[in-house]
DNA sequence: TTGTAAGCGTTATCAA
DNA sequence: TTGATAACGCTTACAA
């Protein structure tokens, strides 16, 4: 009933541990009939290694974690899964493990233990998909130990190398999109709660100004119904905005019923961008003009690196930034409505 | 910067190192001087306890895995999250684990790996969240501990519980509503990969046979283009159904195209319905007619479950069915079209 | 090539 | 109440 350990197996293959071991954890050193015999008890008891008995005596896991800051936020799952398809095609045991995100008084931050608890796996590297509320618990990472993140911002002195997309780039495309289908008074609405939310902004601001136009923006919620009476307020304006630019794909969808609405009450059309390009966007009855940040190669160069502590190291510090594509569908295009 | 350990306190508190454990491990047993004194001196370090460390010694985790089939499913984390936060507010430590599914020649299958990694940690009791192709990993965790499935069914002889909500009244609740709207021709179309979707499909049938109704079923992949084109196929028919009951809301919403191009071509209207009551059917563009599971009592009850070994192994091989409840929205609602 | 023994960070048993 | 000492499942010098 108990799980068979190195000691069972030793005894029925008439070996000590150590060899036992050696078998598990190196290609050579022990002799193929040995090697043979230790194999075949494995195999009659069901044995498999035990992987964190293993990192505790040889301090180190062997496997990259990966870090899901959010795991409802389809863009962050997508990357994560990304990234651990691309690390098993390396032949590089991952372990992905979920943040909890709490929140009190307003204010959201992660429940250090979940961080720590991977950390106390010992990785080899840790993927950090997702912008962290807090960070302290990185801090106990050894040098050694690479740390890429990714979707997310670097604070300032941070050892990690980050790999998102260009929103400075990201929102010139938006903006010059919109300019060149004729508007002019266009608004971004998003939430300021972390560093991405408030670098998007600023891009956005400047691509404006960038265009010569005049920016506007109002702040939301995290929430669809957030971004849905951000998008109303805005639209009751006496001399409301043309285009809406969204923080994000689910931020822009809540928002699609102020803008029916608007729409249905005779008012001009309303074009509409988000961000991210998650499958909601595509979805033929929402088909939203949005961004997509190559999350497939933002998880890829994050598998490249992760592997390679040194590279990493002698990144520090540094921005990877991808250069995003601007997709165009029915949420900007008038005629096709 | 290496961690500090229980060795560490104990040097700097100038004492034992089983004392530091006590004082971490038990709440009485320690004077509260010396209690203090190691307090103090772990505050210094930084020290936290290795909680790994600890199940090794101990042989318990005390911890609850959570281990998510599909991170892609919306409704899987959604409950996985709920569980979490349930099991906190019990005091209880989770940790959420990531399964791999891997497709190999069509079929999918689960990378043993994960799971077992997930096993080796020793938690108090686990909870899977989805239905695992493969499970004999799951073999290999001791009676003691329990095991609560949600959303997925039992096996033959499988010692787990599981909580579900209960597929035959709520088709019976799908095929009643469309037959009051005078639907009769009502087809349904979802995948047959797993025990899930195979049991979604009887029930199906059973609901529109006690309707006195021919059920027509078809199959697709469970991908929303797969959805669109089993729909455009039905849709095509000479005598086609004016009612497609979907397996799920992402198939249902991936269908919509192929439904509004049917409308668009001067067809008579197509109600849809969905399951899982994402908020993807909330959103207004999609209004999807779906069933609420009532994720948050399966939540609830698998953190009560969980908690509690004896009363799992007591109801070992059962099922728990929630009694869903149809959410009507627009996709079934003509007058609202 | 193989076995012995110490150790990873912790708990648990048992004297003191 | 405290502190040795032996585990937990494994790795890793080092010795044989």
């Amino acid at each position: 009933m108990k799980r068979p350990t190195i000691r069972d197996v030793a005894a029925a293959a008439g070996v000590s541990k150590s060899l036992v071991s050696m078998v598990y954890s190196r290609e050579d050193g022990v002799s193929p009939e040995r090697r043979e015999r230790v194999l075949a008890a494995a195999q009659k008891l069901g044995f498999t290694p035990n992987q964190w008995a293993r990192s505790l005596a040889s301090g180190s896991g062997n496997f990259i974690g990966i870090l899901v800051v959010d795991l409802h936020n389809l863009i962050y799952t997508e990357v994560a899964d990304l990234a651990r398809r691309a690390l098993l095609e390396r032949g590089q045991q991952t372990f992905m493990a979920a943040a909890i995100i709490s929140e009190r008084k307003g204010k959201k931050f992660v429940e250090k233990s979940t961080i720590q608890a991977l950390l106390d796996l010992r990785p080899n590297g840790i993927i950090v998909v997702g912008d962290l509320p807090e960070e302290s618990a990185l801090a106990s990472i050894p040098d050694s130990v690479p740390i890429v993140k990714t979707i997310a911002t670097l604070r300032k002195k941070d050892r990690a190398v980050s790999i998102r997309s260009d929103d400075k780039e990201a929102m010139a495309l938006v903006v010059k999109h919109l300019r060149m289908r004729g508007h002019k008074k266009i608004q971004y609405i998003g939430p300021t709660d972390g560093a991405v939310s408030e670098q998007r902004l600023e891009a956005f601001n400047l691509a404006m100004t960038n265009q010569g136009l005049s920016p506007k923006v109002s702040t939301c919620e995290r929430t669809e119904a957030g971004a849905n009476s951000a998008a109303k307020a805005a639209l009751a304006e006496k001399n409301p905005p043309t285009a809406l630019v969204f923080f994000n794909d689910v931020l822009a969808v809540g928002a699609q019923q102020a803008v029916a609405d608007h729409v249905a009450a005779g008012k001009p059309f309303v074009a509409v961008t988000g961000f991210d390009n998650t499958y909601l966007s595509e979805l033929s009855q929402i088909s939203l003009t949005t961004i997509e940040p190559e999350k497939e190669a933002i998880a890829l160069k994050a598998a490249e690196l992760i592997t390679d502590p040194k590279l990493v190291a002698s990144m520090a510090g540094q921005e990877i930034l991808m250069v995003p594509r601007l997709i165009v569908r029915k949420s900007t295009d008038f005629s096709q409505k």
